[in-house]
RNA sequence: UGGGGGAUCGUCUAGCGGUAGGACGCCGGCCUUUGGAGCCGGCUACCUAGGUUCGAUUCCUAGUCCCCCAGCCA
């Protein structure tokens, strides 16, 4: 039972579902939901529940998840966002199959199921003001005290509740509320709210409510009222179970949901508080909610992380109810190995130097073969130009080559990606600066690529780019948006100084191979040697912008930082 | 000090009374016209203390530590 049968790892949810499906619980049928309030844009934290609903959903016979909007908020929700909703859950690659609900077209029934609590006497018109509501509930060491009007008659809640239904009544002087136990060890069952007065406009019932119902009382019924089998959400909604299950057996409603609780996603070096991204946002702290540094599905697509890769994440990081952390590098693994079976690999000079191959003729153009995809046969190959001077990377030349640098220096060798064997002559400084301006190497026309008769090894191969082909770019590199170590900054100092300052990296004055020169925006890349780089869709015909997505693993940058911390 | 949850390698996660497995990460090696990818090998984990049992990560008891709850937010 508990051996996996499809690609999915189980986990206590999966089992769980398995158990009442091989029981015959809610007659075998398995339906889930994903609920996002439409108040903001979805982050990976929400895929991980989307993938948990949907997937279970999708790997059981007849199983359905259904999109539903919890809109019983009208001052917090926009249609903005329910379309950016489904757009997002459409991209993650998952389908409700039609089912898409709003908790706002519940409405009508949720203030019938009112009525009839407080017909049954389980629920009442409370007149104290928030304040007041608040004193009586106690703390969690003392009991609450019953509020003075939760002796009101049924005639009276009854009226009373018309009345507040009608619009006769301010925000905030009436509420109704669930009469259970003020003196509850469980504050959620202290008669928590059921309805409040709310004199706005809604984003789907314009005015024609004034009184709107709350979560704990919406959240069940909606899951009811659609059937929903298995009703999964986040910790924190642990001790709010029995008010749910309360709600649900005390209104009658036709169908019992379970609902069931797991860990939400941690990420390290990122923020996924609604609060803080909103605060990112608004304090432009980044450009938007799309910003590639963030950790929503709109950043991490503008990034270039594809939602196979999101999906693969959420996946592997299974679910479970202990509280955890994951890694960020856990996430970069899942999409360099998405990327690097799909991407076609291109030469890109991040941080050109020029080279002049001083035996190279003027007036020659080769064009030379390049595999398109070393991982994948049939992408091909194609043509790359080059030239007696080109660009190479800043970084593949040292003047002074450390131990274990393999790439050129003066006197050395090393091999142009699908060309030549160069050898470094002399370099160029500028008198100023005595940065290196220019270097002058010579080429040996025995080594071109493909060239069976000489079988010369060099140790490193580097990417370039023809300087008269190249084509001009700006690139965008992204650093963590959090310092290390910055995670626990006490509670009451501004989180945002742990921001890292340099999350975001400009780069101008790149160089790409022409190949590149119409790429499309949202067009993925490896960068060889560099990384997987996307089109932004910032980029014009005039300049190519890209995003880094993800840098490659990079084998000399760890040789290098173990040789400049010095032995312990 | 009320209630609800949770503790397994550095980080995630499996385990359901019978040699503690996997992934990421890290270390080393092989291979390589990407210092990429791939391949091989390695890496001080069951919170503590008792108990039950032939045998406990698993069951019991008592602790310890961590998280959540006092919105007319969700």
């Amino acid at each position: 039972m508990s051996t996996p049968e499809s690609s999915h790892s189980s986990n206590f949810i999966r089992d769980l579902v398995a158990i009442d499906r091989a029981a015959g619980k809610h007659g075998g049928r398995v339906v889930t939901r994903f609920p996002p309030e439409p108040n903001g844009y979805l982050h990976i934290g929400h895929a991980k529940a989307i993938a948990l609903n949907f997937g279970i959903a999708q790997d059981t016979p007849g199983g359905m998840c259904h999109l539903r909007f919890d809109d019983t908020n009208p001052t917090t929700e926009d249609p903005e966002y329910v379309q950016a909703i489904q757009e997002d859950v459409r991209w993650l690659g998952f389908d409700w199959r039609g089912k898409m609900f709003y908790a706002s077209d519940y409405f009508d029934q949720l203030d019938a199921f009112a009525v009839i609590l407080i017909r049954k006497g389980k629920a009442y018109v409370d007149s104290l003001t928030a304040d007041e509501i608040r004193e009586h509930r106690g703390t969690l060491t003392e009991p609450g005290r019953d509020s003075p009007f939760r002796t009101r008659s049924i005639e009276d809640n009854l009226d009373l509740f018309a009345r507040m239904r009608a619009g006769e009544f301010a925000d905030g002087v009436h509420v109704l509320r669930a009469k259970i136990d003020m003196g509850s060890p469980n504050i959620n069952l202290r008669d928590p709210i059921l309805y409040r007065i709310r004199h706005a406009s809604h984003y789907r019932t314009g005015t024609a409510w004034c009184i709107y119902p709350s979560y704990d009382f919406a959240h069940p019924l909606s899951d009811a009222i659609e059937g929903i089998t298995h009703s999964l959400c986040t910790l924190e909604f642990e001790d709010h179970r029995p008010l749910y299950d309360w709600v649900v057996a005390e209104t009658g409603a036709p169908h019992r949901p379970q609902q069931i609780e797991f860990a939400r996603l941690n990420l390290t070096s990122t923020v996924m508080s609604k609060r803080k991204l909103l605060e990112l946002v608004e304090k432009k702290l980044v450009t938007g909610w799309d910003d590639p540094r963030l950790p929503t599905l709109k950043g991490l697509r503008r990034r270039g992380v594809t939602p196979e890769a999101i999906r693969a994440f959420c996946e592997h990081i299974g679910v479970a109810k202990r509280d955890a952390i994951i890694e960020m590098q856990l996430l970069e693994h899942f999409i360099r190995e998405d990327l690097n079976k799909r991407s076609p690999r291109v030469m890109a000079v991040l941080r050109p130097l020029k080279v002049v191959i001083d035996n190279y003729p003027e007036s020659v153009v080769e064009e030379l073969d390049a595999v398109n995809n070393p991982e994948n046969a049939s992408a091909g190959t194609r043509k790359v130009p080059f030239s007696r001077t080109l660009y190479i990377e800043q970084d593949d030349f040292r003047e002074d080559p450390p131990k274990q640098f393999y790439r050129l220096a003066p006197g050395r060798e090393v091999r142009l990606r699908y060309g030549y064997i160069i050898k470094c002559v002399s370099a160029t400084k500028d008198p100023q600066t005595g940065a290196i301006t220019e270097l002058h190497c010579t080429y040996d026309v025995e080594t071109r690529s493909g060239f069976v008769q000489e079988q010369r090894k060099v140790k490193a191969t580097i990417h370039w780019v023809s300087a008269p082909h190249a084509t001009q770019a700006a690139i965008r590199l992204y650093h963590p948006l959090l310092l290390p170590d910055q995670a626990k900054l006490p509670a009451d100092q501004d989180w945002t100084r742990s921001l890292n300052p340099q999350s975001l990296e400009l780069l101008s004055g790149c160089v790409v191979e022409p190949s590149l020169r119409s790429a499309a925006p949202g067009s993925r890349f490896q960068f060889e040697r560099q990384g997987y780089f996307c089109v932004d869709p910032d980029s014009s015909s005039e300049t190519l912008v890209f995003n880094r997505t993800v840098s490659l693993k990079d084998a000399w940058a760890k040789i290098e930082k173990t040789q400049q911390a010095p032995q312990r």
